[in-house]
DNA sequence: AGCACGCCGACT
DNA sequence: GTCGGCGTGCTC
């Protein structure tokens, strides 16, 4: 072991290759494959990486540098974790240096030049405490207070530091925050500072967790009712014969009542357990529930906290201290558990589980069940609205299938009633942009004092300007998009830059002065629902509402105090949100959900309105859904009517295969981006006819995608739809090798291409 | 991904 | 004559 003299190490970089540094002789005993080093890479630059392989084997190049200092006593990362990172780069097509920077809480990587180079970011949190010296006996105490008599202050201080520690002579000194101290008596630091120096007090500094530390006790799980108890026995069974398991289970069934269960097993079994849910669910309960549950065993990682938190949480994960179960979201799959023992993916089918955009492109559901395969580990995947693929892997008995059919309580599904627009316009009952079936709903919730939520899915359907004369609408400069109308602020706004303008007077296409606004996005239905129900109160929940911290939780919070009679919003308030007195769902334009340019439209609208559907009426009462389409009948729609969820399963399967798309195809998607327009065309061009050369029909493309400009950037997108059985390495091969033929054409250096495997 | 090197145009 | 644009290739 010791006398390895080279080291293969990774750097937080999109470079392909491997680079190998010398260790020095008086560090060779010392370095771990796992740990932080620092070293030179280039002229000037120095990274901190990690060592991925140490060895003897001596390359063929001119200069191998030196490692210039080992970061860490300990590795931060065990083999199985470097060889995830390295499964992940090698599927999802990237490096395993841009691996390596997702995975790892940024603070933890260095990132410098020779000329100013950057010391150790993470610092571990120090306070000040307060204490005494030694042991006082009762007498001494006395003494010393009566000593004080000329000095109230110091005699206070003294006496509340007492009180805090709860301090009895002859028994353990416990130490006084200092920051409590000053405080709790009000004072300056001149008399605290005179007490230290008088010897009575000691002050010392000492390493505090960033992580509050849950005190209260842990709360014993609740019997499982007969359903649920049943999918625990049946999950249990199939994990003897299957790793990963499917927990299809309706909406209020009661499932984290059953992850529980299985967590509570894991722990008794000493193994670890790692819980994933989406962005949005956070805010659902769900972690306060766990958290009552597993007091001090519990770890939560999420976007909100900050990078010293998330430093912390890795080395605490790292050094197994007292974390055995992790609830976080996509990018939790990374913290480096030792002993998993099961990993649940809740909500599986949200699409907030795939990273689009920087690489490494991946999905944390399906990356967690290799990074079990690693750890022997099981997969519970839950959801009331499993995804195409995953419910394809049950029925075909890749997976196993529970299904929890039985809602929870006295729990009465919505009654979904189809309001057509179409209809209503016609007959000119359309009051803006409702239909008297929604308005007499919220009339009649109104009066009863219960709650509304309105759903307007802000995506390719924002307010824009229009020319009433010739169609002319206003554009992004930079992108490619209609841009975006804002009433609050009278302007127009791209979504994708930020990029702002006034409001043209003139149309920039005919000079005519009919500017008029069309569409409609959450804001203006607010406007319009403010004047139609001027007594109520009404707020609207989306991304711009939401921008700054805490506001998502504050207009919840709000609505759940009944502050709020009509809450209007996007997707966000689609998931998990549980109120007692919401008995009215209206979806403003189903059309625009099911009509969205993506094979998984259907799917996705099915998802999001049975979800949506699922807030209404959870208790006593029962709920009422209004969806407004100009198509009342729509395959979709109409199982929808029915919750008939395994009938759109299998309708879209049929689908699926007959199109070839997922799960019976494989998708890869090639993304170049060119500022100049005709350079893109050219290369992406070539591109495609390489590729179909090689793949022949199964090259889709190029074209522009959607959104075809991104600030200065074209895009254009080539799409493979590969056989499943196909072996995926060779494939992925031609890829990279089609790829590299481009790069080495003349002037190909300013084309960026990108791959995105599984692209959805 | 950076960064240096090298070749071309427009400027103190 | 230089400054600086980008296109190209290399980094242990």
């Amino acid at each position: 072991m010791g006398e390895n003299s080279f080291a293969d190490i990774l750097l937080p970089l999109a470079v392909k290759d491997v680079f190998t540094w010398q260790v020095p002789p008086q560090l060779s005993d010392k370095l771990k494959p796992g740990m932080r080093v620092l070293v030179q890479f280039g002229n000037k630059k120095l990274y901190s990486g990690i060592v991925k392989r140490l060895h003897n084997e001596k390359k063929d190049i001119r200069t191998v540098r030196e490692i210039i200092k080992v970061l860490d006593e300990e590795p931060v990362v065990r083999e199985i974790h470097i060889r995830f990172w390295h499964w992940l780069a090698e599927y999802y097509m990237c490096t395993e240096g841009e691996v390596m920077k997702a995975a790892m809480p940024s603070i933890l990587t260095i990132e410098g030049t020779l000329s100013s180079p950057v010391e150790e970011k993470f610092k571990p949190k120090e306070e000040t405490f307060i204490s005494l010296p030694r042991q006082f006996s009762e007498r001494e105490l006395n003494e010393i207070l009566d000593s004080l008599k000329k000095a109230p202050k110091q005699a206070e201080i003294l006496l509340e530091w007492l009180n805090l520690s709860g301090y009895i002579p002859e028994s353990e000194i416990r130490n006084v925050r200092k920051s409590l101290l000053v405080r709790e008596t009000g004072t300056s630091h001149q008399a605290l500072n005179a007490l230290i120096r008088k010897g009575i007090l000691i002050s010392f500094k000492s390493e505090v967790p960033r992580i509050r530390e849950t005190t209260a006790d842990a709360v014993q799980p609740v019997k499982l009712t007969v359903a649920q108890q049943r999918s625990f026995e049946s999950i249990n069974k199939q994990f003897t014969e299957k790793d990963v398991v499917l927990l299809h289970g309706v909406t209020s069934g009661g499932k984290t009542e059953i992850y529980i269960h299985l967590i509570n097993e894991q722990l008794r079994k000493g193994k670890q357990v790692l819980y994933l849910l989406p962005e949005i669910g956070l805010t659902t309960g769900i972690i306060n529930r766990l958290q009552r549950h597993f007091a001090n065993t519990i770890m939560v990682y999420h976007s909100r906290i900050n990078d010293s938190e998330k430093a912390e949480i890795w080395k605490r994960v790292m050094n197994d201290a007292g974390c055995s179960l992790v609830v976080g979201v996509r990018s939790a799959v990374f913290l480096p558990l030792n002993n998993l023992g099961l990993i649940i993916v809740d909500e599986e089918h949200d699409g907030s589980y795939k990273q689009q955009d920087p690489a490494p492109r991946y999905h944390a559901r399906d990356s967690a069940i290799v990074l079990a395969g690693l750890h022997h580990a099981k997969v519970l995947l839950g959801s009331a609205s499993p995804s195409i693929e995953s419910y394809n892997n049950a029925v075909t008995g890749k997976y196993g299938l529970v299904e929890l059919n039985e809602r929870y309580g006295q729990i009465k599904l919505p009654q979904i009633i189809l309001a057509n627009t179409r209809e209503a316009y016609k007959r000119k009952l359309m009051v803006s942009h409702f239909t008297p079936q929604l308005l007499e709903a919220i009339d009649e919730a109104l009066a009863k004092n219960e709650q509304v939520v309105l759903f307007q899915n802000r995506r390719g359907f924002s307010p824009y300007v229009e020319c009433s004369e010739c169609g002319w609408i206003p554009v992004c400069a930079n992108c490619a998009v209609n841009l975006t109308y804002h009433k609050t602020v009278n302007r127009l706004v791209c979504h994708y830059c930020g990029f702002s303008s006034t409001v043209p007077s003139q149309c920039g296409n005919c000079g005519s002065a009919g500017i008029v606004t069309r569409g409609f996005g959450t804001e203006k239905i607010e406007d319009e629902i403010k004047i139609i129900f001027p007594s109520a109160k009404v707020a609207r929940l989306d991304l711009d509402t939401t921008r700054t911290k805490n506001s998502f939780d504050r207009i919840i919070n709000a609505f759940e105090a009944k502050k709020i009679d009509i809450l209007i919003g996007t997707q966000m308030i689609s998931k998990g949100l549980d109120f007692e007195n919401l008995t009215v769902v209206g979806i403003l334009n189903a059309d625009n959900l099911l009509n969205y340019p993506d094979f998984r439209a259907h799917e996705r609208s099915f998802q999001l309105m049975e979800q949506v559907s699922g807030r209404a009426g959870r208790r006593q009462k029962q709920g009422k859904v209004v969806i407004q389409t100009s198509d009342t009948s729509n395959r979709i729609i109409r199982l929808l009517l029915r919750h008939d969820y395994k009938t759109m399963l299998r309708l879209q399967m049929e689908e699926r295969k007959a199109f070839n798309y997922p799960p019976f195809t494989r998708m890869i998607k090639i993304i170049l981006k060119h500022k100049d327009r005709s350079q893109l065309n050219h290369f992406a061009e070539l591109l495609a006819a390489d590729l179909k050369n090689i793949f022949g029909k199964r090259v889709l493309g190029p074209e522009f995608p959607v959104i075809s400009r991104i600030q200065q950037w074209y895009l254009k997108t080539i799409l493979l739809k590969i056989e499943r059985e196909k072996p995926l390495s060779p494939v992925k091969q031609s890829i990279t090798d089609a790829i590299s033929r481009i790069e080495k054409l003349e002037k190909s250096s300013s084309l960026k291409i990108s791959i995105d495997v599984d692209p959805y």
